[in-house]
DNA sequence: CGATCGGGTGACAAGTCTGTGACGACCGGG
DNA sequence: CCCGGTCGTCACAGACTTGTCACCCGATCG
C-alpha cells in the first residue's frame, strides 16, 4: 500500500518481559506504527486512559493486575470500551474465556507467534474499526476510490464511467469488504428482489466491471463455488 | 487458571451401578463440579428436566429405559436439547450410532476409562458451549484460523486456498470441535443429504485438506473405525 | 505369525464452474 | 424512426473440482 496514513496509529504494547516488548515494538514500528509500552497492569491502564492509543497488544500474564483484569477495567469505561485489544498468551486453552463476552478481547495470539502475523492482526483490527465501511460515503482501496453520493469511481486520477448496475454492484461488494458474497446475495442486494434473474448475469456484470476498472480489478476476487469478494488488501 | 468460576457447573451422573456412580461423582467433585446422580433412565430424565444440569454423564446400559432412549428424549425437548451428554459404554463399536444424529450424544468414553480423562472431557464440553463455537464467525486453533464470512483459512500468516468442499468439511469438523464425527454424519453435513456418495470420499477430502493445511493438519484426528475429529488441543 | 480390516495415497475421468464473446431486447434521445 | 448504450441471456472453452477406484501399508486380531 503506497498511501501512508497522515497520523501513525498509536499502539500500546504491554508485557512484563522487556524482551517481548522489544520484539513486538520493533516489528510494529517497522510496520509504520507509533508504539508506547507498559510493563505491568497498573501502568497499562494509566497509559491507555491518558494517551488514548488506537489499539493494544496485551500479555495475559502480568504481575499484580493481570491481562484479564486490565481488559475488563478498560471495557467498563466508555472512553476505552471500544479500544481494540489483542491478547498474547502462552497456552491456547487459556484463551477460550478471553475472547468471549466474559472479558472482551477482540483477538488473540499464542506465543510463540510470527511477528508478521501480529502486525497483520493489528492492521486488520484497526482497519475494521476505523473504516466502518458499512455506511461511509467514500470507500478507498489503494488507488481505487468509490464516491457514493457523487456516484463516481476513480482509479488513480482517471475517472471510470460505470453504468448504474455496475456501480451498485461495486458498492455492494465494497461495503461488505472482505466477506464473500454469493451470487444470490448479490442479486438480492443489487437487483432488489427480482430473483427471476439468472445468477450467471452477475458474472457478466463482474466481467464488465473488471474490464472498466482495469488494473484496479484486482480488488475483486472470485471465490470459486461461492461468489465474489472485495479484497481487504492486495 | 486462578479465578474460580462463581457457580460450580452442575453435572448429572447416570449409571445403574452405584460403585460406578460413586467413582465418577467423586472425581467430578474433586475437580470442582457439583454432582447430582440417578440410577435409572426414568429418574435421569426427571432430574435432567427439573434441575437443569450443565452437562450429563450417561451410561449406555440402563435397566428399562436405556441411555440411548434417554438421550433421544432429551433431544426432543427444547429445554434439554442442547444439554451436553457424554456416553459411557463397554464397547467402542456400539458408539457409531450413539455419536451420529440418530442419538445425538456429544462425546463418549469406553469403560474402563481413567477418571482424569472423564473430567477432561466434561471440562471440554462445557468450555465448548461457553465458547459457543457452534455459531461463531471465526474459529481459531493454535495458528490455524478459520474465518467463515471471509471464506478464508490461514495457518500462521500464510493463507491456505481451499476448495468450497474442503472449506465446508473443515468448518463442519471444527464447529463440533472435540467430538468425533462419523463419515456418514460428515456426508450429511457437508454434502447435504446426497447420501448416494461413497463414504470413502470423505477420506479423500480429508487427505486433500490435510495436504493443504500442512503442519496445521495435526488438528484433524483420525479415529479408527469411527470417523474424524477436530482436536480440542494439540 | 498370518489374515483381515481400515485408512492413506496417487491417478483419473466426468462433471462443474467461471471468463468470455456474441446476440437480441429494450429504452430514451435525437 | 434510428441509434447508441445498457442489460439479461446464452453457448463455449478452459481450468479446476470432485467422486471413485485400485493399491499399499500399518494396525488389529485370532
Amino acid at each position: 500500500m503506497s498511501s501512508e496514513p497522515r497520523v501513525k496509529p498509536k499502539i500500546l504494547v504491554v508485557d512484563d518481559e522487556p524482551d517481548a516488548v522489544e520484539l513486538v515494538a520493533f516489528n510494529l514500528k517497522a510496520a509504520g506504527f507509533e508504539v508506547i509500552t507498559a510493563g505491568d497492569g497498573e501502568s497499562a491502564l494509566r497509559r491507555a486512559r491518558q494517551e488514548s492509543p488506537d489499539a493494544m497488544v496485551l500479555d495475559l500474564m502480568l504481575p499484580e493486575v493481570d491481562g484479564i483484569e486490565v481488559c475488563k477495567q478498560l471495557r467498563r469505561h466508555p472512553r476505552t470500551a471500544a479500544l481494540p485489544i489483542i491478547m498474547l498468551t502462552a497456552r491456547a486453552e487459556e484463551m477460550d474465556r478471553v475472547i468471549g463476552l466474559e472479558v472482551g478481547a477482540d483477538d488473540y495470539l499464542t506465543k510463540p507467534f510470527s511477528p508478521r502475523e501480529l502486525v497483520l492482526r493489528v492492521k486488520n483490527l484497526l482497519k475494521r474499526r476505523a473504516r466502518n465501511e458499512e455506511d461511509t460515503d467514500v470507500i478507498q482501496a489503494g488507488d481505487l476510490r468509490i464516491d457514493i453520493p457523487r456516484h463516481q469511481v476513480t482509479v488513480g486520477d482517471r475517472e471510470v464511467q460505470l453504468t448504474s448496475t455496475e456501480f451498485k454492484l461495486l458498492t455492494v461488494l465494497a461495503r461488505r469488504r472482505g466477506r464473500v458474497q454469493s451470487r444470490e446475495q448479490l442479486l438480492r442486494d443489487v437487483w432488489n428482489y427480482e430473483s427471476l434473474i439468472d445468477t450467471r448475469t452477475v458474472d457478466t456484470h463482474v466481467r464488465r466491471l473488471r474490464e472498466k476498472l482495469g488494473p484496479a480489478a484486482r480488488w475483486i476476487d472470485t471465490v470459486r463455488g461461492v461468489g465474489y469478494r472485495f479484497r481487504e488488501s492486495l
